[in-house]
This record gives structure tokens, sequence and C-alpha cells, in this order.
DNA sequence: GTAATTGCAAATAATTTGCTGGGTG
DNA sequence: CACCCAGCAAATTATTTGCAATTAC
């Protein structure tokens, strides 16, 4: 666990944005002044396999990522790309229904809402 | 509607496999020798506004197409990256609740189930 | 006839990787 | 001291775009 780890450990856990690579970059480099982005995108994907953080990996063309690796669901809104969490109990009941139906094994689920935020409904695009 | 979207709309609709881009411009030279890789990408695009095929942009680097575009479940394999349907009715219902709780104008949502397939499992990784 | 669309090739954008030197335990 | 990891820059991969010629209606 290097100081770079460290750091961009902190940074994704302090905040509910669900940042992206370069946003996480600029934020180290606050601290650590001469971070590189590939240290970044090397840590991500360690932090990733380790089960502290999620990648969220749909919705536009780069990759987010959330400090919260408890499973729950999201919000992407289409105007402004924002993704903010959905405080709903998730159905976990459908992961066995699935396992059932498919005789898949089942390791984990995600659900994806996509719409309009209300800072954009306000800006009646 | 010219002859190349004719024939990558067939190509999607005639399948269930969820192709990548490239497996479909391979598919559609078989059709037009000279068809490019650009004219598919051009086309995925529209047909994916006008609604008839959906783009499923997780679970690996590279984006797939459904050439059917009601609302389903998908199941991703971790070991071999396939997309299979699941069949099993959507919860339409999830959408209103997230409304209420929110606030946000809902288009759409869509669950993804991630695990292992059957012929992963048999091979026993 | 006119506007949309094609093929081709070059450009872009996000992410990954090779290398070499430095830090960690 | 053995190995993991950092920084840097170049490479890679999927996708997008500019342009001149062609096709659709």
């Amino acid at each position: 666990m290097t100081r770079q780890r460290q750091t961009i450990l902190e940074i994704l856990r302090s905040t509910s944005s669900h940042p992206t690579a370069d946003w996480i970059h600029a934020q180290a480099r606050k601290r650590i002044s001469n971070i590189s982005l590939g240290t970044v995108y090397r840590n991500l994907k360690v932090l990733k396999e380790m089960g502290e953080i999620v990648e969220l990996d749909y919705g536009s063309t780069f990759s987010r990522f959330d400090g919260n690796p408890i499973s729950h669901y999201h919000f992407v809104c289409e105007e402004c790309g924002r993704v903010y969490d959905i405080d709903l109990p998730v159905d976990q009941g459908l992961e066995e229904k699935v396992r059932q139906r498919t005789g898949f094994e089942i390791r984990s689920h995600r659900t994806e809402f996509y719409g309009l935020c209300l800072e954009c409904q306000g800006r009646k695009d």
C-alpha cells in the first residue's frame, strides 16, 4: 500500500460524485504533485480487484469510479452525464431467480436508470 | 434506408449473439464486399437513435449490439465475455419508485447480471 | 436535383504497457 | 535485498471524423 494508492482510495472514499480517472488524477496531484495518470489507472485497477471500489463503465465513453463497493442502484443523467446513487434496497432475490432459470453462477448484478436529473429538468432542454 | 443500413439491421435481427461492431462488419462484408467499418459504426449509431437496436456498453472494453430493442435483462459471462438474454419479466414498477424517491425523470433502466455461464462452469477454471 | 450516405484514411480519446529507477517491508 | 510499484512516454484499441465521390428518393 503505497502513498499513491492510499491517496487515490481516500479521494474516492471522500466523494459521492463518481469521478473519472482524470478528475481523480487532478485531485491526487494536489497532494502528490508528480503522480502520473498511468499510476492512477494502475491503482484503480488494483483497488477494483481488491473489491474496495467499483468501476462504472457505461453511459459514456469513459469510466467513472465509485468508492462505495456495497451494491446499490445508479442513475445516469442523459443530459449532463452525472451519476447519482439511488437510495432504494437492491433486490437480491433476482439473482437466485436468474440462477434457477439459467443454471448460470451469478456473482453480482447491477441496475442503472437513465433520464433527466432535477437540475437538467429545470433547464428545460 | 440504404442497402448498407438494411444489411446491418438484418444481421442484427437474425442473431441473438449480441455481436461486436467488428463481427457485424465481417458478416456485412459477405454481402457487400467493400462496406467499411466506419459505415458500420455510423449506421449502428443511427439505428440506435431510431430505437431499432440497443447498444450494450458494459462488461468489456468494446460495445456489443442487440437487435431486440424490447427491454430485457442480460447476463455477461466474466470468463468468456458472451452476453446472454435472460427470460424473466422486467420490473417496470422500479422506475416509478425511483421517480418518487428522486424526482428525476426516468426514461429507461437496465439490469445486467455477471458470473459464469454453463459452458465456462464446465471448464472449471 | 438535392440531401443524405458511402469508402477510405487519418484523427481522436481513453486506457494500457515497457522500461528504468526508486521505495517498501 | 527482493520485489513491487512509480513516473514517463510511447503504444494500443475502439470509435469517430473529414473529404470527395456516390446513391437514394
